[in-house]
This record gives C-alpha cells, structure tokens and sequence, in this order.
DNA sequence: CTCTTGATCTTCT
DNA sequence: GAAGATCAAGAGC
C-alpha cells in the first residue's frame, strides 16, 4: 500500500483543542451554552454535549441554595472540576465548576450525542439505540462510568477530557427539567434540533 | 402517544 | 420522615 487514506470520520467524531480550566472562570450562563457542541469524554469513551442546565447558589433550585454541606462541597471550591451526586438513589448526575470559588455555580451534564466508544457505551447501559444511549443525565454518566470517585476531578487532567467545538452551533434554550423550585427560569441549554437530547425544547 | 409507579438511598428538616 | 437536578417498564388511550 503506497499509503494509507484517512478513515471517513464524521466531523462531529474530530473535536478540537482541549478546553483551559479558565474556561470555566466565567457566569455560568456563558459558560453553559458555551459548552453545548464540546466533546466530553471518560477514559476516552464519550460524546459531544447536547444538553446542559445552569445553577447558581442564588438559585432555589441549586444544591448550593442553602450553603456548603459535605455532599455539594466541591461546587464552592475552584472553578473547572467536576461536582458528581447521587441522584434519587439510583443513579449519579455529573456538573461542571465555574466562576469563581464560593460562587458555588454549575452547569450539569443532560444529554450527549454518543461518538467514542460507542461499543462500551452499549455494554454498559444494556442498551443498543444510540439516540437514548446518552439522552439524560443519569444515562451519560452510566455510558461514561462516572461516578463519586470522579467527585472532585479536574476536568482538563486524565481520566477526563474535554475539547472544545470547531464551530458555533445553534442555541435553543428552555426551562429546566425535574425540577420544583423555580421552575420558570430558562436555563436549560441545547443544540437546536439535536436527536439526542433527554427531551424535546 | 401520555400517564403512573417502583426502584433505592442520601441529604436535610 | 420526606423529598429529590432520574429512569424504565407497564397500563391505558
């Protein structure tokens, strides 16, 4: 073979450069649509962002609302680490830090179109159907294998990485999802017209 | 398609 | 003791 031809990789699958942990130095309100169109990914297993919602310790709805407790530490600490709870239980929900420490904002992780490692994605949730493969925040971190022992991690250090998108995509933004408190605030993030978020805006 | 319910457990009241 | 940033399966339409 004279030489070998690059593999037909779709675009999305191509991400770019890494993100700075001061990309997350910022309101969470420009740092969560500005994450939509990055590529996620766990020990190289992942997928672009779809969907994220913000929260802001002024916000009713934030776990921060009501101050530190051992359980939402990590999201009064420094900006770019990620903040995993439990979630009814059952599953675990992943956030991403920003501002500025003790500003205790985060945007959490709803929904990626899956593009690495899909296999493993496929094994670990029983699961064949791309399209809800990630479409939810208790379905990604399961493909991803996130759970409390990334509590805490940086997010532009090895087991996670995360590159920026190549181009500007199209913002929707709607309300959040489950939840009961200020309900009516829109900031709930997607790509507009994505198949993979967790639900139609 | 929408609606209801069970699973399961940590956190805060 | 109740609520919760969820999910999947089953019933009903």
């Amino acid at each position: 073979m004279a030489r070998s031809r690059i593999p037909p990789v779709p675009a999305a699958a191509n991400p770019g450069r890494p993100l700075k942990r001061a990309f997350f130095g910022r309101s969470v309100h420009e740092v969560a649509p500005g994450l939509i169109g990055a590529t996620l990914l766990v020990d190289g297993v992942g997928g672009i962002i779809v969907e994220v919602e913000a929260y802001h310790h002024t916000d009713p709805a934030a776990h921060s609302f009501r101050g530190p407790t051992p359980r939402n530490l990590v999201m009064f600490g420094p900006p770019g680490f990620a903040y995993v709870y439990r979630s009814y239980g059952i599953h675990w929900c992943v956030n991403f830090v920003c501002e500025k420490e003790g500003s205790a904002s985060a945007v959490l992780i709803r929904a990626l179109e899956p593009t690495h490692g899909i296999a493993a994605m496929r094994r670990r949730r029983g699961l064949h159907d791309e399209r809800t493969l990630c479409s939810g925040p208790g379905k990604l971190t399961e493909a991803l294998a996130i759970t409390d022992a990334h509590n805490g991690l940086a997010l532009d250090a090895p087991p996670i990485a995360l590159l920026a998108r190549i181009k500007k995509p199209e913002i929707v933004a709607g309300v959040r999802i489950g939840i009961t408190k200020a309900v009516e605030l829109p900031w709930r993030y997607g790509l507009k017209g994505s198949r993979f978020l967790s639900k139609v805006f």
